[in-house]
DNA sequence: GTATAAACGAGACGGTACGTCAGGTCTTTCT
DNA sequence: AGAAAGACCTGACGTACCGTCTCGTTTATAC
């Protein structure tokens, strides 16, 4: 999928834009030492311990570097975590032939990718969103709504197989499912375990397909 | 209930201590100026924006005497939302005699608290417990663990009565109904009605009781 | 002469002020550690090389104490060379009865200090006059004119002996005995040598007293 | 006179070299909009708030189309300023018969340029050459000698003519007549004034000639 | 009543990081 | 090959807060 192409990039770090500018280009080289610089430290020591004279001191180049490329720290992190999350954290729905089964497994990679590194990043990114504005619009833009367009599609699947009612509410359904492991990993207030998520499915579709 | 006794205050930060130290007194006016300018500027810049020095100059007093009071900003600000929390924003729930019931019209109050102006400072202080450590651990023993207390009675009320399964994940219900509406506060991918929680009881109560 | 009391301090950074501020007292030792250091490194590597980052580190201290007592490098370095110069640098007249005598005498000690290592620094202070006038009021007032006002004393008692014209404009008299040496230091065309001040005393007091 | 070659070129900056470059020749167009911008800025804000961007920018040109002619912001401020002195500060020493008349007039016309706008431009250059050693050399080399020679010609006809004494030391002479002019542009305690210039003279000449 | 203990405001202290600026060098495309 | 544009690394700039530390003053109790 040509994900690049299709959503409009509110970052607008871009660096194999085909209109050429005039002058040095933008070293892509260091443009990936920053991003994996930045990535590092917020999983060492977490975003507020962050700095981007830390940043450009481990990715060998210079503030100014940094400076030209993103705003703020928090954009660099969440372009960061972009670039790992698109390519490398796929989530992927199998299609069992069974809405319920094919939830519990992808929710279940969900609950690893949450108790994992990328979880920390998460909620450390989660936790810069609710500062910045466009920070949060550059989150939902390209990471929230691929996923729950995913997650819709596989829904869709269970209607049009007859496993799910067509009237129900996708959006109110998305959340019931996964708003409860975001909780856990934002709050903090028990471990994220995939008892829970197995609750969760357990509640939330029994009481929409035993009618 | 007297709350404020029986849950270990974190924060040492009782200034009418029976046990009278020598000397000055520290004022209470002084307490409640740092408070009250602590709890403003957070709902206008945000946590990561607010200073103890911010503090300081708007309620006309030092640092020191901040510091002389609370080991961080998070735990200033933490107090004054818990000032206002405790006494403002009560969460009732009722005894109807059907639980469902009693969450959605508990549920119902939340909403409106999330939706209101206290929405947007919860959501600030949710994005500074991912950044720091001890204001989520204040945040969690002052603010939310109360909060899951009284839940779970109201659940446990309904198990009494045969409303509930006996045997149920009660940590795992409480994130089930209320997961979800935090999820969209914090996301803000779609606004945060009572449809949304009505579904949500919808789904989850529906599942556990008609079996 | 009780100098200090005279002479208005241009630059503010008297600490030892009879009018006690409030809050904590500056310190003496970083006052003097700061002057010290920058002294030291403008001697050894001129003043476009001295910077603030620098006198903070070999003075042990902090930027910020150094932006709170001077406005500018500059202001300083002023500071520095005038504590030194009316402590160390006395340039006496000696009263022999000749007032030619007197001023060979003088002339000599003022060609030592300034083929000397103040010399250099007075030459670089010099060079911050023509761009910084606040500099070059306080080097004025504070090094200049005391000097000058001592010059024409002297001139004077050669008038009331009677080895003067009584109508001579005495400015352009110590313009004209101190003007070639300066002009020398400055443009640095020529070695600065007593055998220039022993022409210029010669010409100068030559074409007054022949008449 | 042909002084251009003559003296020797500290700065390689000629453009009219008549050993044609291979390549594309630089553009003369750049290269006056260079020296007009440094000098118009020099004189609005002095010589340490000029920079090369600066120049750049104000000149419509890029910074190594400046570094590829000059090797300093001091070098491109001392042809920007020689451009000027040669062709339009001519400075000439009449021939009246008279040394002292002679220098009376030329000395008016030094006086007259040190109070004017060249004036200033000339003592934030002498501010420069207490930093700058390669300014110092280029500005002694390429203005000050040359006017010292024409000055030691004049002197020379006096000598000739036995106005003066053939022994005298015609460098301390220069250094009599012209240092009071300008200690008094550099220090700034008084009016640069005519009535000096006549006071100088006087105090001078008559001291050698009265023999 | 008068010590005396602590709080108070004010602000200096050594630090760390900020975001900016200019230096001088380089790489790319255009002319 | 020069010109312009602009990226590069370097390093200093002046500022903002940090959390701690004097100061001199004020306000309570305790002797």
């Amino acid at each position: 999928m040509s994900q690049d192409s299709q959503i409009p990039l509110v970052i607008a770090a871009s660096t194999n834009n085909s209109v050429r500018r005039r002058g040095r280009p933008r070293s892509e080289r260091i443009h990936q030492a920053i991003l994996q610089a930045a990535l590092a430290i917020v999983q060492e020591v977490g975003f507020s311990e962050l700095t981007i004279e830390g940043i450009a001191a481990r990715a060998g180049t210079s503030k100014l570097a940094i400076y030209r490329r993103w705003p703020t720290k928090a954009a660099v992190v969440m372009e960061a975590f972009l670039d790992q999350a698109t390519s490398k954290l796929p989530l992927p729905f199998p299609d069992t032939g069974s809405v319920v089964d094919d939830f519990r497994r992808q929710m279940r990679s969900v609950v690893k990718l949450l108790t994992g590194p990328y979880g920390k990043l998460l909620s450390t990114l989660l936790g810069g969103i609710q500062i910045d504005g466009q920070l949060a619009e550059a989150f939902r833009s390209r990471w929230l709504e691929p996923r729950r367009m995913e997650t819709k599609r596989a829904l869709q699947r269970g209607i049009d197989r007859g496993e799910l009612p067509p009237e129900i509410d996708l959006d109110a359904l998305v959340d019931a499912l996964y708003g409860p492991l975001y909780f856990r990993l934002l709050f903090g207030h028990q471990r994220l375990t995939t008892k829970l998520l197995d609750c969760v499915v357990e509640m939330v579709f029994d009481g929409l397909t035993s009618k």
